[in-house]
Parts: C-alpha cells; sequence; structure tokens
DNA sequence: GGCCGCATGTAATCTGTTACATGATTCT
DNA sequence: AGAATCATGTAACAGATTACATGCGGCC
C-alpha cells in the first residue's frame, strides 16, 4: 500500500516539526533551519537535499503544496502539512528516545591515537582543539543575551551547546594535566 | 594519476590508525573497532563497509595485502600500511581540526518542537530523557575501573564521553526546572 | 548593465546501512 | 550432527554532499 520502503528519520521529522509551526516554502525553510539561534546549532541540511525531502514527503502524502505566484517575489511552492503528516510527526515526537551511541567527532579519534604519535603531538592536539572551543565559546556568549525570555526552548537548545562545549574544555585541561605529569 | 575523485574521509582515518599500529586482518579489525573501551565508543562502521574501505584503501595505495592460508582458521586477508599511507595518516593527525557544528542529537529535535507539543509534553519528554542517561551511566560506570592505567587514551576517551553525558543530565535538571516554574 | 538575493531544482557522486551469500573451523 | 564463531564479501538502497542549471526582481 504505502510508496516507501524505509522509515523516515529525523531530519524529516525536523521538515514536519516547521510545517506543524505553520505553512512555509523551500527556500524559507531552508533559512529557518540554517538559523543558528534554532535546530541550525546542532542539525544541518543542504538545500538541494530540502528540497527533495519536501517533494518526498509530499509524495507520501504528509505534505501538500499550492503554488504562489508573486507580485514582489519568484514564484513560490508553498507546502502544508497533512493531517497524516500531522499524526506522523507526534508519534514521533512520543517514541522512546536513545542515548545517542555515535558521536563521531574526529578530534577524539586523533587523540584515541596519539598514542602512537607520542605524548608531545596528543599535547599540541589537545592545545589546538582548546583553543578552537574557547574560539567558539567567544564567538557564541553574545548570542545568549540576544534570546528573549520567550523563546524558551531555542535557550535550552542553546545552553546545552554551551554546556558541552564548556565540558570539553574542562575535560582538555584534565588530559594535558595528565599528560603533563 | 590518482584513481580518486574525494578526499578520505575520517573513517578512513580510523582504519589507517589502526593498521599504523599493526597489520591486521578484516575481522579483527572490525572488532577493535567495535569494542566499547575504544573507538567504538563514539565511532561506529558496518562490517560490509569496512570491507569496502580496506578495498579502497588498498587500491589507492594506501594499504597492502597478503593471503594467509590458515592451520586453526579460514582463509585471512592481513593489511599492512603502505609508506604512503602512513604519510596520508600523519597528515591527517597533524591538520587543523575543528569545532564540530553538527551534533544530530534526535533529543534535542524534538525539544525543539516540544513548543508546539505544550509543556507537559516537555516535561514527559526532559523526564524520559534524564532516565535514559542515567541508565546508560549506570551501565558504563563499572568500566571505568577495567581500564588499567596504562591505557590513557582509551580512558581519556571514555572519561570524555561520561563527562558528556553528567553535562547532560545537569542541563536536563535546568530544562526541567525552568519548565516547571 | 551587472550583481546580489530570491526561489526551485537536477545530476552525479559519495557515505553508510540492510540484507543476503558463502564457506571453514570449533564447540557441544 | 548441528550451532556458534571465524572470515570475506556482494547487491541494493538510503542518506547526504557537491556542483551545476535556471530564471525572476531589486538595487547601484
Amino acid at each position: 500500500m504505502s510508496p516507501r520502503q524505509h522509515t523516515p528519520l529525523s531530519l524529516e521529522y525536523i521538515l514536519l516539526g516547521y510545517l506543524n509551526q505553520k505553512p512555509i516554502h523551500g527556500y524559507d525553510l531552508y533559512k529557518q533551519i540554517q538559523h543558528p539561534a534554532g535546530i541550525g546549532l546542532v542539525w544541518h541540511i543542504k538545500q538541494s537535499q530540502l528540497y527533495a525531502l519536501l517533494d518526498r514527503l509530499e509524495m507520501d502524502g504528509l505534505l501538500t503544496s499550492a503554488l504562489v505566484p508573486g507580485e514582489a517575489h519568484p514564484l513560490r511552492k508553498e507546502y502544508n502539512i497533512s493531517s497524516l503528516g500531522r499524526q506522523t510527526f507526534i508519534a514521533w515526537m512520543r517514541s522512546p528516545v536513545l542515548h545517542e551511541r555515535d558521536m563521531r567527532q574526529e578530534f577524539l579519534a586523533r587523540l584515541f591515537f596519539a598514542q602512537n604519535a607520542g605524548t608531545e603531538i596528543a599535547i599540541e592536539l589537545i592545545t589546538e582543539q582548546h583553543q578552537v572551543c574557547l574560539e567558539w565559546l567567544e564567538s557564541q556568549q553574545l548570542r545568549l543575551a540576544g534570546l528573549y525570555a520567550e523563546q524558551r526552548y531555542e535557550r535550552m537548545v542553546y545552553q546545552f551547546r554551551i554546556a558541552q562545549t564548556e565540558t570539553t574544555l574542562a575535560w582538555l585541561d584534565l588530559c594535558r594535566k595528565e599528560l603533563n605529569q
């Protein structure tokens, strides 16, 4: 019956999540997802993939679309969530979450192999990564002030990212101390 | 000249990293990568992908292979890193690292969209995730004792994972408090 | 006129997963 | 004899990236 052989993954739920808020067209949706105060802080997507996913979600009946001819802009294709789409989204929101098993931080891989490269290279690596984290933190701290009290959930996701980076910094310090002994 | 159109990604460097330690065949390498006290804690790979990558690394001249007929085991294909492979690996180890921009934690996506689902659902979500993190932590704590003092780098990666999860727990508590106000 | 931003895509390729195939050896 | 583990893959597909194509409207 179903035209799909696979279960939709998180990216598709994220699109449904945005469409659950209001109808939107691809270009605007892309900008919203990219926006670093929102989901863009932790989740990325390419424009070409976005359009492809919207297409597929429509084919699967989770979205409907309507062409909006432009007065002051080019032709838009505005998407709207269907009741099936809304059901699917809610089912996802309520399904059990797991502990993420795969973190794929390139830095961790390098540190792991530093055992064969010698202590000095490991310390260099740690120092460099420490610097990168610090710079990122400094570039971000300013933004927190810009998140108003009403933007609760944006702020939470933001704070998560900050907290994780601070933990990484503290851990890097510990590693460096241990290697200097 | 080169048969490849792409630059190798981290997974391929991880294979080179293991092969830089000693010659090994696919099956053993797979078990080492999977082993949760090592790189397996943060990086996953499927067996079929592993064999495919080894194949490609050999075609690219980064590895050589030799068949080892078995006395007490089936036929093995033992891989050895080439000098080009070693150069490639070292260049990767010394290249600049970036701050990871993409974390893709499904839980964060759900929390973000909880703004449309209501506070109760958000609190439910947070409570559930808190439980998942706690259970994971408890399942892991025992292992730290098993990592001897010599296994420095394994222990560091391990401690990173633990610290990140503890930070997540603290952050979840903060979120819950804020939503309960 | 030329460039930038808006807006939607296509094609090719690469990365990673799922499912399956095959045969040897070891354990019970 | 049968099951589990050792050992190496193939085929098909899904997910994601890169590069390119196309056209409209507004601004300098």
